[in-house]
RNA sequence: GCUCUGGUGGUGGAAUUGGUAGACACGCAGGACUUAAAAUCCUGUGAUCAUUACGAUCGUGCGGGUUCAAGUCCCGCCCGGAGUACCA
């Protein structure tokens, strides 16, 4: 029997789907374990063979744990809303939901073929009612919540309206977009409506005024994790700040929770400390600079209170509400210009040019630790939306204040002995205080304990922790995502009851805004409830949908719940979580807020999301080149380009094999090149090579499909493990994918030789348990590790030596069809029932290493001088230091090194090596 | 700029606590089988020098250091990749 790959790939994924063997329910006999794959967005593109790198991890992995006695979760689903559909919507008419089902089609399809474990009973689609059904559920929760600062902890409105009606803003610990003061009074004479806005302030899902990123290619907002350098990350379409009222999730309440979250949660310290880049906690004091004439103060935030002597002069940011307030009648021109220059630049021009430029305000400020008059300015550097949108400017010591002193020929003032500040600034955080009256001579480090205390003891103001994190803006102008639950009545928003939900997505005649500018939504017929009030126009962003998928897949078709307790306190958190880097600082960060919230509300029972989260590497693409001959059509081969002058051109890496080029499917590929001639070397076209991203232009796609059709899906499982480390990027080069099929054909031909199959009964040797129990250790450790490329050069290992001994026993080859099932699970099933099993080798039991067969009775000693190998001495393991010296001395090739040199020092680590000091 | 990564043969990579650097593969070269090709199998394959056997020297981005012993630890640089960016 020859090892038919296709026949056999095919009867097991049938028989797997016959018999449910990945079907996983709720079983208290056993422990749990949640593996979970980052769900794919559909894209029209299909797989390329980098999608399913962490799929086949994921599922080596998942299927070890079933091995060892888990009952392990593992299921997938689809990102199912998004931009490219709507896009392809707007150009071609169809609807998104017809674009997206077929493109799931297609995945389903390219991923069947890999022969995953995935129970697909659990599929989620985003874009499904009975999926986002939830989505919006929990929207409305946020809606009825807020922050208790005190508590660390969401709370239902209601408690705040109590608190309110009762003592106002008094002691109110509630998180907020606004400091608002009123008494209990005050508040229980406002209207509803008025009551109504002021709660908008502190609910966990508000609508406000916010500066966003608003993308005219897209023609919607963008969250600050989809703009990168000012153009967005779909499509690099320019970015600009704009006003606009916009439903936000209040994430920065819970940004000191995020933070330290990430200290409970097995996570790549290198995604951990992007999450902590990206929160941004700083800790200082915030001061009040009392402005000179009038009865105010500037407020401002700093990290460095120990530098007050040094300031000189005070900054606004452009949009700061102080802006008015602070510029003179004989500035009012001057100011009204920089502003309006500003405004036209948009984020891109700003970050790319970095000039100082600004202007005064004609106001000053009185430094509150010197009593000297500072003048205040404003300039674009000061940005608005972070800290008070001021600041307490110390050119000598931070180098944007700096730049702006010596562009204004401001005073610059040294706080700190000995720095030098004539051509930079002196950022560094050590050193000893001058020039700072009660601070002088003390260290920087007591320096600024100590000024925060100054400022808090004599009411200049207190200290503050500062966060970078923004709310995230949940608006989009688009189609294609979830309606909010929302509806408004005379402008206030209103949510639908949960007994209204789904609140489906309508039909529209066009994906594209409306006359009027408003977004799509405002194209569809009686989007209004029952009673005639507008629903809201806008739709949920991406990440909506990804923030709790994990939970649902627990309980997926629970209509009552997101997800049952009883399923929650099964399944409770996901144990392993595979996915790439990119979604550090959008999803990963979204989800785990989303979480907690229903984690606050008692509605789960874990407060982080992803236990364990390992990410994989990019597959980058390895792209082929063949050289023309300037202005001619003759295509000179690799090694002999230099002696031309030539262009190199990109070729289908489809038609190029190990390099080589073939020449009659590159003249069929283009009619360009039907006529092309070729100068080869050896008979042969060889191309040139580069590494680049993975892309249709580079022409560098490789397709998992036709890996599969050639050597079948445990050939793509064991070669796409083979490449390298699973956390590090990689290009895809599909030479070398012969050597891990030669691998399974060998395995196969210790099973069968000449269609006969040839396993026996015998009692196996001790070297060949020696083979097997070597190979289970090193198997389970690297699966436990990840180090999966390893694992399969130890199978290869194994294989090659039980080749050797010519071992065909079931004793050996039983456990071995166990140990390699989770990385090729196809011929694992087929060999495990030629073996006599009728039961699927999913059941089976994961082999134990018995370190007894792996003792060695003698050591293959290296024997060195002075560090340097020179020949290796057999010797009983069991000789002890003592003796193996005394061995390796009475050698006669050791006496041949020494010479009659007496060895000044003999280092002698049992087990290991001898080293002889000359 | 800052943070995180990584740098080992022609290529992908291995070396788990400092202990024979280059496992396992690819590629290449030679051989066997074959009318021939494919497939398969065997042998060799870091570099340089030497070759009659024994070999010798160098070698993990660069320069130092610690150690009997360094790819691995320490100090200082160089280069690539990713993220982030006026965050006070």
């Amino acid at each position: 029997m020859e090892y038919t790959f296709k026949e056999i790939e095919q009867k097991w994924q049938q028989y797997w789907k016959n018999n449910a063997t990945y079907k996983v329910e709720i079983n208290a006999t056993k422990p749990k374990y949640y593996v979970l794959d980052m769900f794919p967005y559909p894209s029209g593109a299909g797989l390329h063979v980098g999608h399913p790198l962490g799929y086949i991890a994921s599922d080596i992995f998942s299927r070890f744990k079933r091995l060892k006695g888990y009952n392990v979760l593992h299921p997938m689903g689809y990102d199912a809303y998004g931009l490219p559909a709507e896009q392809y919507a707007i150009q071609t008419g169809q609807h998104p939901a017809i674009t997206t089902t077929k493109n799931i089609a297609r995945y389903r399809e390219q991923l069947d073929k890999i022969g995953f474990s995935y129970d697909w009973n659990r599929e989620v689609r985003t874009c499904e009612p009975d999926y986002y059904k939830w989505t919006q559920w929990a929207f409305v929760k946020m809606f009825n919540h807020y922050y208790d600062t005190q508590l660390q902890q969401a709370k239902p409105i209601e408690s705040l309206v109590k608190h309110f009606a009762t003592q106002g803003t008094d002691s109110l610990q509630a998180a907020c977009t606004e400091e608002l003061s009123f008494t209990a009074k005050e508040w229980n004479e406002k209207t509803d409506e008025e009551q109504q806005h002021i709660l908008l302030n502190y609910r966990i899902a508000y609508l406000a005024d916010l500066k966003v990123n608003w993308c005219p290619a897209l023609g919607t907002v963008l969250a600050n994790d989809e703009v990168s350098e000012g153009v967005s990350i779909r499509g690099g379409h320019p970015v600009e700040q704009r006003i606009m009222r916009q439903w936000s999730l209040r994430i920065s309440a819970y940004a000191q929770r995020l933070l330290d979250g990430l200290d409970t949660i097995d996570w790549s310290e290198s995604i951990k400390e992007t999450q902590r880049n990206w929160i941004g906690r700083s800790e200082g004091a915030e001061m009040k600079f009392p402005i000179k004439g009038q009865d105010a103060d500037l407020l401002i935030f700093t990290t460095r209170a120990d530098t007050t002597y040094g300031v000189t002069f005070m900054v606004l940011a452009p949009e700061s509400e102080y802006v008015q307030q602070l510029t003179t009648a004989e500035q009012q021109q001057a100011v009204e210009t920089y502003i309006e220059s500003v405004k036209k630049r948009t984020e891109r021009e700003r970050i790319a040019d970095r000039k100082v430029s600004g202007v005064f305000t004609g106001s000053y400020a009185i430094n509150p630790f010197s009593q000297q008059e500072i003048p205040i300015y404003i300039s674009d550097y000061v940005l608005a939306g972070y800290g008070t949108g001021a600041i307490m400017a110390v050119p000598a010591h931070d180098s944007r204040d700096y730049a702006f002193a010596k562009h204004f020929n401001l005073p610059i003032v040294p706080v700190i002995e000995g720095c030098d500040v004539s051509e930079e600034s002196f950022d560094a955080k050590d050193g000893v205080m001058c020039n700072s009256g009660f601070m002088n001579g003390m260290t920087v480090k007591a320096a600024i304990e100590t000024a925060k205390k100054y400022v808090s003891d004599n009411g200049i103001g207190r200290v503050k922790v500062n966060f970078r994190l923004r709310d995230a803006i949940f608006s989009r102008q688009r189609y294609w995502g979830e309606p909010f639950p929302v509806y408004y009545k005379n402008g206030l928003p209103y949510m639908l009851d949960e007994s209204k939900l789904p609140l489906e997505l309508p039909e529209i005649d066009k994906y594209l805004p409306t006359e009027t500018g408003e977004p799509p939504l405002g194209r569809a017929k009686a989007w209004h409830t029952a009673e005639g009030y507008p629903y809201e126009l806008n739709t949920m962003p991406g990440f909506a949908g990804s923030s709790a998928y994990f939970l649902r897949y627990m309980d997926p078709r629970n209509s009552n719940e997101l997800v049952s307790k009883e399923a929650n306190n099964y399944w409770q958190q996901v144990d392993l979580y595979l996915g790439g880097t990119e979604h550090a600082t959008g999803h990963l960060i979204y989800s785990r807020f989303w979480n907690k919230f229903l984690f606050d509300l008692g509605l789960i029972c874990k407060d982080e999301p992803f236990k364990k989260l390992v990410n994989q590497g990019m597959i980058q693409g390895r792209s082929n080149f063949v050289y023309r001959i300037k202005d001619t059509n003759t295509f000179v081969s690799y090694h002999l380009k230099d002696q031309y002058e030539v262009t190199p051109i990109h070729v289908d890496v489809n038609m190029v094999s190990n390099d080589i080029l073939d020449i009659e499917r590159f003249k069929a590929w283009n009619p360009e090149y039907n006529k092309a001639e070729f100068i080869l070397e050896d008979g042969k076209y060889v191309c040139g090579w580069a590494v680049e991203k993975m892309s249709k232009s580079m022409f560098n796609v490789v397709n998992p499909d036709d890996i599969v059709e050639k050597y079948g899906a445990d050939t793509l499982r064991l070669y796409e493990m083979f490449l390298g480390p699973l956390e590090q990027s990689k290009p895809w080069d599909t030479n070398g994918i012969d050597g891990v099929h030669r691998f399974l054909r060998k395995l196969w031909s210790l099973f069968y030789k000449d269609g006969n199959y040839i396993v026996t009964q015998d009692t196996p040797t001790t070297e060949e348990l020696k083979t097997l129990h070597k190979t289970i250790k090193k198997i389970t450790f690297d699966i436990e590790n990840f180090s999966f490329n390893t694992s399969v050069s130890a199978f290869m290992i194994c294989v090659n030596e039980l080749a050797q001994q010519k071992c065909s026993k079931q004793a050996i080859l039983e456990p071995l069809v166990i140990l390699i099932a989770p990385f090729a699970p196809h011929i694992a099933e087929e060999l495990y029932h030629a073996l006599g099993h009728t039961t699927t080798v999913c059941d089976a039991v994961f082999p134990i290493c018995n370190e007894s067969y792996l003792v060695e009775s003698t050591i293959n000693y290296p024997i060195s001088f002075n560090g340097k190998v020179r020949f290796t001495l057999p010797l009983e393991a069991s000789l002890s230091k003592e003796e193996v010296e005394k061995a390796v001395l009475q050698n006669e090739q050791t006496r041949k090194f020494l010479q009659d040199k007496q060895p000044k020092k003999i280092i002698v680590v049992p087990g290991k090596i001898v080293n002889i000091v000359l």
